[in-house]
Formats: C-alpha cells, structure tokens, sequence
DNA sequence: AGCAGGTCGTACGCATACAAACGATCTAGC
DNA sequence: GCTAGATCGTTTGTATGCGTACGACCTGCT
C-alpha cells in the first residue's frame, strides 16, 4: 500500500504545519522508515511465503521458535517471539486447532506448559522455512550482504537500547506525570 | 520484554536444527531484527508520549496524518497511515468518541468522506507532538544524527523496493503454486 | 501443617488489522 | 435518461495484541 503523497510534498506539509515547533528531524525520519519497512515486510512475508500455508506472521514466529527449541516453555515461547503470554495463548489455540502444534502439562511444575511441534508442523516448517528465507532475502533486495549486516547490527543496537534503558526512561516520565492506565483489561468481578 | 535465551545460544539451536538446510543468514537477522525493532519502538512510545493522551500507536497515526494535511480523503488516510480503509473506519470511530477528530461528506463525490481534527484534536497535538518526538530522539540514541540518516534511507529503500517490485514476486509465486485466500473477510451470503 | 507471597497460564475487554462483501454513488457509453 | 462497471466507505468475520484479573500451583517461612 504505497503512500498516496510524495515524499516532498509530505516534506513540505511536514514543514508549513510544525512552523516554528523544533523536531528532531532524523529521529523522527528513521522511526517513521523502521515502522514503515517493518509493516511493509510483514505484509510481503505473508501474502507471499506464508500464504500457501495460511499462516499469519505471528503464527509463523510461534512455530519457528518452537521449532528451533524442540520443547520450550511458553512463558520462553512468548519472549521469544516477542509478544505477550496472553497474546500467545490464542495462537497456540490456533495451532492446536489446525494439528501443527501440541501443549502438554510441565512434568515437575504444574504451573508449566510445554508447547511442541506434531510430526505435522515439524514437516510443514521443513518444507515453509526454506520458501519463508527465500522472501527475506528478497525483501533486502535493495541491499548487498555487508548492508544487511549492517542494517541488522545497527537495528540490534535500538533493540539493546530499548532493552536496557526503556524502562527506566518510562519510569522516570511516569514520575513527572503520573498516566492513566491503559485501556482494555478484564474488569473486576463486582 | 527482553528474549529470554542469549544471542549466541539462539545461534547454536538455529544451526543444530536447521542441519544442511541452507539459509541466507543476513536476510534472516536483518528481516528478523527489523520486526523486533519496530515492535519494540512501538510499544516505547505507547508506553511514554502516547500513555498520557491514552492514544494507541494507529490512532496516533492518524492524527499525525490529519495534522500534517489539514483535511483529507479517508481513503488517502488509510494509505499514508499505512492501514486498510476498513482498519480506518474503526480508528475513525474512536477518535470521533473523543471529540478529536470529524468527518464530513465530500462537497463535490458523494461517495467520499473528508477527516478534520477538532479544535480538542488540534490542541492535543500541539502538546503531544514535542513529547513524541522527544520519544523518537531516545529510542534512535544509541544512534549518533549521521548513523540515524543512514538508518532511515537504508530502511526507505526496502520500502521503495517493495513498492516497486513487491507485487510482481507475489504474482509470479501465485503463477507458480495458486494460493488459498487468507482467512477472514466477510463470508458469502448464501 | 499451614499460609503468605510469588509466578504461571488462561479468561476477558477493548482496540486494531485485514480481506471480502456490501450498498451508495459516480462515470462512461449509449 | 438509462444502465453496466468502477470506486468509495462501511460492515462483517477471523485473528491478533496488550493489560488486567484470576485461579491454580509452587516456594519459603514458620
């Protein structure tokens, strides 16, 4: 879905609506490009490799990391494809329910889940992956290897960024100006 | 939420279970690093600059758009927004519950809808825009200006060549294995 | 033994998010 | 004028996605 407004005269809009209002205007262009290229990504992965397997994106990084993991807990499961437990439960739904991936009960703690592939989901990441990897490569088309290992680098130092001062940095905002909660969220049972 | 296994363990697994299935390993760690980096900005600024307005990521978007462009088409919203229309109408909807924003026919094509912030909505976007980009410069400061530029035209590249050539590869593999329509999408009235 | 406090997976509420279907509307050709 | 096709915004169905609530369960202290 490209952009229905060039770049130079979404500039010059930028430009007459800020006026005298100060922006960093670097931070601002490369936060804007990392959102755009990611959804742009997304949506190429899985409407070409991840299609014929009706897979979403999500689903397909569940799978992965299970894969790569044999077993795996799902409390790791979630970590590692970055999204929520809460989130993950209803794509292990999901997967249970299309025969690619089984859950089974933590032999020595009961609060523990394990999340494996079935022989289905082993045969289908063996024959998507290659397919999946395919995409990848075309979608850093653009870019030679050394780019892309840069590029790979230089987003891994945001990522770590992120990672080690994120928290903190929102703590210490919260402290300034305490915020509303966000919306969404099971009420209580009165 | 930080991954739970180390780099380099994560490096070991994915080259015991991949075996002699061969990977193009810059386009996997950029593609995979660029997804982790979006999401990981995204909920930054959801959790900081966005939090005290309560604004999601999308809706945010969408101010920012209508902000920067006065009035516009929905229809052009959608595509510089980077969401479907149908995404769109919802965001739209919640918006107008908070007095931010309205929409009005088109004077001229009946079938089209303008967008206008609401004096509230102008307001809160004076206020939050600083703090977002603020936002912006922390999540790109692991970054010196020069390395962010670079950043940001790497990234538009991968767009630009997605927009180019993105729907031709998605042709030729539907050409090659017809794909089955992805789920969702309102279903035939029978 | 009992229980307080923590952690886990799941349920739930709200808001996205897309694709397909739909009705209203415009336009081209007659 | 009329109508077939195109285009627009909205609706509907499926699937995430997060934060919160909650019950089950484990651990450590007594």
């Amino acid at each position: 879905m490209p952009a229905h407004y060039s770049l130079s005269e979404t500039e010059e809009a930028v430009k007459r609506r800020l006026g005298p209002i100060p922006v960093r205007r670097e931070a601002l262009a490369a936060v804007s490009n990392l959102y755009r290229a990611a959804a742009a990504v997304r949506q190429h992965l899985e409407n070409s490799a991840l299609r014929s397997a009706d897979l979403t994106w999500s689903a397909f990084v569940v799978l992965w990391v299970v894969w790569i993991w044999e077993e795996i807990e799902t409390r790791h499961a979630a970590a590692e494809a970055g999204i929520s437990k809460g989130t993950l439960t209803g794509i292990i739904k999901t997967l249970e329910s299309r025969g690619l991936a089984v859950r089974r009960q933590h032999p020595d703690d009961g609060r523990l889940a394990l999340l494996r592939l079935t022989p289905e989901g082993l045969a289908l990441m063996e024959k998507l992956f290659p397919a999946f990897n395919d995409e990848e490569s075309f979608v850093v088309g653009a870019l030679d290897d050394e780019e892309s290992l840069h590029l790979a680098d230089t987003l891994r130092r945001i990522i770590t960024h992120l990672e080690e001062h994120g928290e903190e940095r929102r703590e210490n905002l919260r402290r300034e100006s305490p915020a509303p909660p966000r919306r969404g969220g099971r009420r209580r049972s009165s």
